[in-house]
DNA sequence: AGCACGCCGACT
DNA sequence: GTCGGCGTGCTC
């Protein structure tokens, strides 16, 4: 580093948490002096507005005589340099506003002044205070000085009842407390859970990569069950020794408990936790408490990535290949590979984890660019799940119904030996579609090319785009019969009605993203599989993340051919990935598990690879698939999604840059074409490929490409970088 | 992102 | 006659 501490006078960048196009130039006033990271308030227009002193000389963009001056240093610590970096690097990928990269790196941070809480300190002893043992410890605790109110209860060992009553007796008076609580310090030799050898053999590795102290990508896979966690907490204890911080991501922190319980059996205490839904107060609290050193270990989701490390040694990318660690809206990035790039900005090694690496990973590994440990077998004698095909053309469920007869059957068994069933459905609702049989007609979103999906239990058809909601109908809105709506398809609702009434014994526990709001109703959740409170489990999506299930034997798969159709670049390694992180949730223990896929297309590669398990075959083919048309990860894909409020203006803004789209060898234009959602929340939008040769870079075209032409009014031009969704 | 300026409907 | 809708445009 040695950059960063130069102190300026004269003119400076200052970077402004809008999307701006560029810095903003600013006179640093007389007798200031600034560095590159100092945060500083200046005036924007009529108003006063936080920015960061940004590197580099001036812009130079606008004449001296508008130049105005910087009102004060903000007194917060400075942005890091490797954080300027990083935005800088995300907004240059992206082809965002660097100002709006900035934004998602503050926003997290500079609300609010120091974190302070609600606190007690010691009031002159009433003479007829009652004096208990709970009492007198709450008293020394606060012999040192004022404490928080959560501290004290945890000091004293007592509830904040009898705070409270000190309080009331008048012993205690409330004040303001700083909290600068430390978190508690994982303890990297705490006696964790013993290593098989092969794991040993990995976390050997994973070690040394942290000692090294350098940049360097690993991925570490092994089928679901095989102690992918243990190994890599292995790295986060050796980070730990020599003092740094290490940052895990996951792809979504809210359903992490059974998460944070491995990590609090391997460490002793539960590391700090970052995402979106953190209180105001936590969030300042865990800010500060990365900045000044104090969380040694922090586990979030994507936007932990922001945070400011003064000493990050490792990161983790935990379940790498799942898709919400890219962000769609706003600045789309992936946090996956923004996290290489910050782990390679302060030299330190990154360790990507899954069970079904992406193509993209797979294709680094095998062109030498990151290393590969893997882990060959399930941990503690658990084998994998026997995977059966059940084709539905042969064994079609009764009319009306989606389950089967071989998975009733089945179901019925593993709940009789007093097992645990999961049946899947990545499907909220009751039915994807409603139809009316009289004329015909389908029950469509008025503002996106969409179904309406019928949810039963609130009685309303909801589109899951945008919301849109409106009461069941009594009648067709077409053509007026009474009755005549259907609904077509299973949801999880239905699924859940088919098997209340084949299993009516049997205790139903529905889990998906609508019914368990919050990360307390999936840990409740989790806890009462666990302790057996359940016997069969519906869910969707949610259900295929990481948990661990032990008396969980048997897994069915409603509609296995779900998400293979729409022509996505991914749609079959998405779903190899998903099934099998599903049918992983099978047989985690002593019990052997079973899964049943129904599917119409029992030939399918997709299916094929599940049965089979020959999941690294699959890839090949995927790849040797892609790789003649440089599709990714053989080549480089940008989208261009052009939205207006009007289908006319739409199309003309999309053939206007169609007609300037960039050419010459190894570039490939594909569209204008209607977005698969041509219509979005109202917006008419038409989309166009851009596909460059792996060697070239996409940004430069598309930055001249976009600067070429000027969108007329209502028209939006969004690009994506790598996308993930065709949609 | 804010907040202005700027041209067309219902109201103290 | 005004107050006010939010559509375009600018902010160093």
């Amino acid at each position: 580093m040695g950059e960063g501490h130069e102190k300026r006078r004269g003119v400076v960048p200052v970077l402004l948490p809008y999307p701006l196009a560029g810095a903003f130039d600013y006179r640093v006033p007389h007798g200031m002096t600034v560095a590159p990271g100092d945060i500083v308030a200046v005036p924007l227009g009529n108003r006063t507005v936080s920015g960061v002193v940004w590197d580099g000389p001036p812009e130079g963009g606008v004449g001296d005589n508008r130049l105005r001056p910087i009102s004060a240093i903000q007194p917060a610590a400075p942005m890091r340099a490797d954080l300027r970096r990083l935005v800088d690097w995300i907004a240059a990928y992206t082809i965002a506003p660097p100002g709006e990269v900035l934004a998602m790196a503050l926003r997290l941070s500079m609300r609010g002044g120091l974190p302070a809480a609600a606190g007690w300190a010691l009031a002159p002893p009433p003479p007829d205070l009652r004096l208990t043992e709970a009492r007198k410890r709450v008293l020394d605790a606060l012999a040192a000085g004022p404490v928080s109110g959560p501290a004290l209860a945890r000091a004293a060992g007592v509830s904040a009842g009898v705070i409270r009553g000190l309080a009331d007796a008048g012993a205690l008076v409330p004040t303001i407390v700083a909290t600068a609580e430390p978190f508690a310090a994982p303890d990297p030799d705490h006696p964790g859970p013993t290593l098989s050898d092969a794991q040993e053999k990995a976390a050997r590795a994973l070690r040394a990569a942290v000692e090294a102290r350098a940049f360097a990508v690993t991925l570490l896979d092994g089928v679901t069950g095989s102690g992918k966690t243990e190994v890599y907490l292995e790295a986060v204890a050796q980070c730990l020794r020599a003092g740094r911080q290490a940052l895990v991501l996951l792809p979504e922190i809210a359903l992490s408990s059974q998460w944070l319980a491995r990590f609090t059996r391997r460490f002793g205490v539960a590391p700090a936790v970052w995402h979106s839904d953190l209180s105001t107060r936590t969030r300042r609290q865990t800010w500060q408490a990365v900045e000044e050193g104090r969380a040694p270990v922090v586990v979030g989701a994507r936007s932990a990535l922001f945070l400011p490390f003064p000493d990050l040694g490792l990161v983790v990318v935990d379940e790498e290949h799942e898709t919400a660690f890219k962000q769609e809206d706003g600045v789309a990035y992936h946090a996956r590979d923004m996290a290489v790039v910050r782990a390679r900005l302060c030299a330190a090694p990154a360790i990507l984890v899954s069970a079904t690496p992406s193509l993209e990973t797979i294709a680094n590994v095998e062109a030498g660019r990151y290393a590969r440990l893997h882990l060959p077998a399930r941990h503690g004698g658990a084998s994998l799940p026997q995977i059966t095909l059940l084709d539905l053309r042969e064994t079609p469920p009764e009319r009306g119904h989606f389950l089967a007869p071989p998975l009733r059957a089945a179901i019925a068994a593993c709940l009789a030996r007093g097992e645990q069933a999961m049946l899947f459905l990545n499907r909220r609702g009751y039915a994807p579609l409603t139809l009316c049989r009289a004329c015909g007609h389908r029950m469509e979103c008025p503002n996106c090319t969409a179904w309406l999906v019928e949810h039963r239990a609130r009685r309303l058809l909801q589109c899951h785009h945008c919301g849109h909601a409106i009461p069941i109908p009594e009648t067709c809105p077409q053509c007026g019969a009474a009755h005549s709506l259907t609904p077509i398809g299973p949801g999880v609702e239905r699924i859940t009605e088919e098997a209340r009434a084949d299993f009516p014994d049997a205790r139903l526990l529905v889990m998906a993203s609508d019914t368990l709001p919050g990360p307390h109703a999936a840990a409740d959740a989790a806890r009462a599989i666990e302790a057996r409170e359940v016997d069969l489990i519906i869910g969707t999506q949610i259900v295929a993340k990481g948990w661990h299930f032990p008396h969980l034997t048997l897994v069915g798969v409603v509609d296995a051919d779900l998400g293979l159709g729409g022509g996505d670049l991914r749609a079959a390694e998405r779903t190899v990935q998903l099934l099998h992180q599903v049918a992983g949730r099978a047989g985690r223990a002593e019990a052997p598990g079973e899964v049943m896929l129904q599917t119409y297309n029992p030939g399918h590669k997709v299916m094929q690879a599940l049965a089979s398990g020959d999941l690294d075959g699959f890839m090949a083919s995927e790849a040797a698939e892609r790789q003649p048309g440089h599709w990714p990860p053989f080549g480089r894909l940008a989208a261009l999604i052009v939205s207006a409020d009007s289908a006319e203006a739409a199309d003309l803004a999309a053939r206007d840059l169609g007609r300037s789209a960039p050419h010459g060898e190894g570039i490939t234009v594909l569209g204008p074409a209607p977005a698969p959602l041509a219509i979005l929340r109202g917006r008419h939008r038409r989309r166009l490929l851009l596909k460059v040769r792996r060697d070239m870079a996409v940004q430069p075209l598309l930055r001249s490409w976009l600067a070429g032409v000027r969108t007329g009014r209502g028209v939006r031009v969004d690009v994506d970088v790598d996308p993930l969704s065709f949609l």
